[in-house]
DNA sequence: GTCTATAAATAGATAGAC
DNA sequence: GTCTATCTATTTATAGAC
């Protein structure tokens, strides 16, 4: 877990796969807190969180998020930053590819939603993150946002260039993607009662693949010009 | 303010528009409470949410908001099932109209984003109860939220019958629309900031019209098999 | 690294005067 | 309808022993 969390402890060492604690076991306390804490703030928000709920699920007590985390803030923030930071790296492999464009569109998308199951938080986490206008954003993390888009304009271009694709506003493509993949994956539980409750079983009964295809052929369909 | 909010207070007199206390001046506190409220809860989320606040923001004190509400809870259901059910009776109205399937279509977006603009607090909470996974959903508001979907499964149904539209699945629908609107809305900060810290302007300066049109085609380009 | 105990502030909610 | 005062639980965070 959380591989690319190369954030620096408290004791300024490295507590991820890369850079151990030197000569210490990898006892995992980091990771476990770290884990926890990712569920917790997906389903309370950052105000809404508790650091107690958070070191019971850590099976630990709560002196230990202060030790390796100053605060609730920054352990907050280490878990958004983590977070950004894999899909700002997953993405920015697809554009690097020598795919052509089309391609790397379908990619870019794969990626978002590869990371949103690989990650169960990161759906509600990015949706609390915006619903507060980006409050917790800071400097650092909004580079690896600014990255995400980026790489999306980068793959548009190269696509306008070679003149496979038409030009267009680059964050309506980016929330015609994001927008539907976040809401795929986080709506699971909500879609589930509702087909309890009666609704068509067509509302919960989707593979993740064929909303992944779905949200493809969108994409392709706007920068090809079909719509 | 609020004028579909038709839930019942403590006293069991209703004080929305319709059917104000009889005999008594429409001196509002309540109403302030539950506009401060839906700001706060769009800010922090309802566990995030502080009632001392929510008072300050009102400027009455906290006693008035149990008097009113009978509760936190009670307070944030009554401003969720107001959200909704706005929705629910806006887009239902749009398809009872007299309008061809493909115009329905537009209309329903259109609906969505009127809603949005006109109570801001709305793409923010409805992304936080996804983030919860409708936690705070009971069979009231699931009633709305399933009516709304199957508004677009009516409107989408008789375009099939007039063999205008292709069969789809109405969820994945309801996401590239749905998905794209709120993210728009809701995003308007971050986009801002965004553009401050050197992102291209394209991403902060887009107005709504843009975005709803942008959405309409995506929607008619899925229904209309052009992708 | 891990723990218990606790400080200090704030939370939601109520009682009761006017 | 509106207020002040207050109860109790919970909050984030720290001190200090081991």
């Amino acid at each position: 877990m959380n591989l690319t969390n190369q954030l620096v402890t408290r004791t300024g060492r490295r507590s991820a796969a890369r850079g151990r604690p030197r000569g210490r076991a990898a006892d995992g306390s980091r990771d476990r807190i770290f884990a926890a804490a990712s569920r917790e703030f997906a389903a309370h928000g950052f105000a809404g969180a508790s650091v107690d709920r958070i070191a019971a699920t850590a099976r630990l007590n709560k002196a230990m998020i202060y030790y390796h985390f100053r605060s609730k803030a920054a352990l907050y923030h280490a878990v958004l930053g983590d977070m950004f930071h894999a899909v700002a790296v997953r993405v920015a492999d697809v554009a690097a590819s020598a795919n052509p464009p089309d391609e790397k569109v379908r990619q870019f998308v794969a990626a978002i939603a590869a990371e949103a199951e690989a990650r169960p938080h990161f759906p509600p986490i990015w949706f609390r993150e915006i619903a507060e206008g980006g409050a917790h954003v800071d400097s650092v993390i909004l580079r690896e946002v600014t990255g995400i888009l980026k790489t999306l304009v980068t793959i548009v271009d190269e696509g306008v260039r070679r003149q496979r694709f038409q030009s267009v506003n680059p964050f309506l493509l980016h929330a015609g993607i994001v927008g539907p993949i976040l809401l795929f994956f986080a709506s699971e539980p909500l879609r589930a009662r509702l087909a309890r409750k009666g609704a068509s079983r067509s509302v919960a009964n989707i593979k993740a693949a064929e909303a992944i295809a779905h949200v493809q052929r969108v994409a392709l369909g706007i920068l090809e010009g079909r719509l």
